[in-house]
DNA sequence: TACTTGCTTCGAGTGCACTCCAACGTTTTA
DNA sequence: TAAAACGTTGGAGTGCACTCGAAGCAAGTA
């Protein structure tokens, strides 16, 4: 718990604490079922429920969720993302493997910025050749 | 043919140009069965034969088919690039079509190039919680 | 009270990008 | 020349990440 606390959430607890799946959905952008297949494979910590049984997200679980949204953006496969989140679930002495795992996820983002900045070169190459008026011979 | 050549074409001619389907999987990293598969949708010009009707492939397919990797990277559909195959068959009066193309193309990589950027921060804070060295414990 | 909206579950369906299979023909090597 | 390796096709199968449907319970509004 204080290992959640002091490392997974980045947003302070401030404003309403009890949304509910729609208002999640509206602010996240995911469907309801996304909302509720991410808890069921494990991505979600479990979410705290009202008298009667429905969901009401935390701002701590909004926080999770934004964080799985940049690791989404990375082409993580979610089957890693919820390794991840099991190795928060089992405390602290998980930290050195999720730093690891952070790691490994920060090169892959590097690599990928490297590639794109490649693509985007020949991009760049490809559209100069269609912008000149061309007359002499291309390569 | 001659658009293909002067816009199309980034590796000049050089070496053998009847490169088997094996050849061409060992150079591309795809495989065989993915090779033909992009003919068969249309993601490839039409590919030589050998007298037997087995596929010879060009220094020209390579190049394109290296193309075709970067585009992929960028994570752009399968179907759009069909979709730029096809304006390149279809010949001059595409040029300012696969222009745009490739200019919104270049918009989306500028784009994820960014999305990537602000992920790769949120790691490098997330890594900074989990601490430095001195709090890590050793195997 | 009746209606509308939103929630629950489980399980099935979708779209994408391959990936593989079966059956058979061709080319290379020993 | 015989075997091994490689090629062909159409169509079916796989894995991922959702995405949706159906049946039913619960809460708010006219």
């Amino acid at each position: 718990m204080s290992v959640i606390e002091s490392v997974e959430s980045t947003t302070p607890p401030a404003g309403k604490d009890r949304y509910t799946i729609s208002e999640v959905a509206a602010l996240t952008g995911l469907t309801a079922h996304t909302l509720r297949w991410y808890e069921r494979i494990g991505l979600m910590p479990h979410v705290d429920r009202s008298h009667t049984g429905q969901r009401r997200f935390s701002e701590r679980d909004l926080g999770w969720l934004a964080f799985v949204g940049k690791l989404r953006l990375t082409g993580m496969p979610v089957a890693d993302m919820v390794r991840y989140a099991e190795l928060v679930r089992e405390g602290d002495h998980t930290r050195d493997a999720r730093r690891e795992l952070l790691e490994a996820t920060r090169r892959d983002v590097l690599t990928r910025i490297t590639e794109l900045q490649d693509t985007l070169a020949v991009l760049d190459i490809k559209i100069s050749h269609y912008g000149t008026a061309c007359g002499g011979t291309p390569s």
